[in-house]
DNA sequence: CTAGCGTATTTTGGATACAAAGGGCCCTAG
DNA sequence: CTAGGGCCCTTTGTATCCAAAATACGCTAG
């Protein structure tokens, strides 16, 4: 959370302060962190009152808020009862897994269709910033460089629909990722140029066979910590 | 739209009516009617105090609606700005089509692996229903029931994520259903009875084929009526 | 002592009121 | 006549307020 919005809109500078973002935008990020950073824990009842004081703003952007949060599986609302933190399963975590492998795989496909060294380029670029937060120990700027690195990934391949998707079951995937993902950044980030130079040479079954593999490595390591 | 959600709280019985669901449900659906059946066109610039106006409830509602039609791309919201009627393009119905020959392939290959007779007893179920809409000339029903027929069909591949983006690729599908599937109704449900056929047989192969044929027949229906 | 009902409190759902940002229009100056 | 600037109006974003629903608790009766 650290920002406190209330200091948002008070000018202590001579331009006008703009606040670029709505106040519901502000909140979602301040509530998607603290999902993720697990200081809202699985199934604990969201008061909107109670949020909405503790941000200081009033109920409505919490409100808005919430039902983007349900949009994108982080809380679920029911009616006339209010939000609830959402209770990850061992399960879900697989079939997310299996859609994004299923996804993934397609773009990649098309993305070495229609190869491009400008766009690899611009991949290779991602990634390494994704390397470099490896390196500086910094998870969350990995997992943020690593969903660019697969909205990108949509991008080139040109459907913006498979990019839609993918970046749902990746949005989702960030809870799932805090667990695993950290402990193999660098492997990731091999995988990720594995990929880009199939994609390079145009070849679709070895851009296909890298995602693949990458999902299935993913997927290896999340059980591997799970169980530990 | 039809429904006046004014009268939906008065009394008219004895029993104390009950109105099932939120004011923001139902100022949704009467949305999405209006988009789909053509009363607002693409493009169109709407008004949260018009449409509050005109569905006789409060803004709230109403923008709580708008959030969620966004998130499912029937309409794009401009910060400041406000909502717009989403503009359809050919480009993006290919893309659909795509993604949900993707997802409707996987699907039926999942299915098929956990064959079932009960499930395909309730698919065929189903199915009927769409084929009764099409011989009353039901156009709407016809898409309810073909949509139906997908959730169930996920449902059956028991992969609540696919059965998720399905939904979400299905609902955008929906506006250019409108266009497309009356004129195929009989065939459509002709090959959803040999996917039902397939995924009963276990043969995944099989089911897998049939999904990937009925999405690619949708297509060529759907070109050759934009065309003429 | 337990089960069932009724009430009271909490919390969401919806409405209204207010502030701020954006866009269009008119007016003026070159 | 045209380009630039400023004002006004429209529309969204946010806050507060009221009503309705759900749950939890306590009381009473069996």
């Amino acid at each position: 959370m650290a920002v406190d919005m209330r200091s948002a809109g008070e000018a202590d500078l001579i331009r006008p302060v703009q606040r670029a973002v709505p106040l519901r935008q502000a909140v979602y990020e301040s509530m998607v962190e603290l999902v993720v950073s697990g200081r809202l824990n699985p199934g604990e009842h969201l008061v909107e009152t109670d949020l909405a004081r503790q941000l200081g703003v009033s109920r409505q952007p919490v409100r808005e808020a919430l039902h983007r949060l349900q949009a994108e599986g982080w809380v679920d609302l029911r009616p006339n009862q209010g939000a609830f933190v959402h209770e990850p399963t061992d399960n879900e975590v697989d079939q997310l897994l299996d859609a994004r492998e299923l996804l993934e795989v397609e773009t990649a496909r098309l993305a070495a269709r229609s190869a491009d060294a400008q766009a690899a380029a611009r991949l290779r670029v991602i990634c390494h910033e994704g390397e470099a937060a490896v390196k500086a120990g910094d998870a969350e700027g990995f997992i943020t460089a690593n969903n660019h690195f697969h909205a990108a990934l949509a991008d080139v391949a040109g459907n913006a629909v498979l990019a839609e998707l993918a970046a749902i079951v990746g949005r989702r995937m960030r809870w799932y990722y805090r667990l695993a993902a950290p402990l193999r950044g660098e492997t990731s980030c091999a995988e990720h140029l594995e990929m880009i130079d199939a994609i390079a040479a145009g070849d679709e079954k070895r851009a296909a066979k890298a995602a693949r593999q990458h999902t299935e490595r993913t997927r290896v390591a999340y059980h591997r910590t799970v169980q530990s």
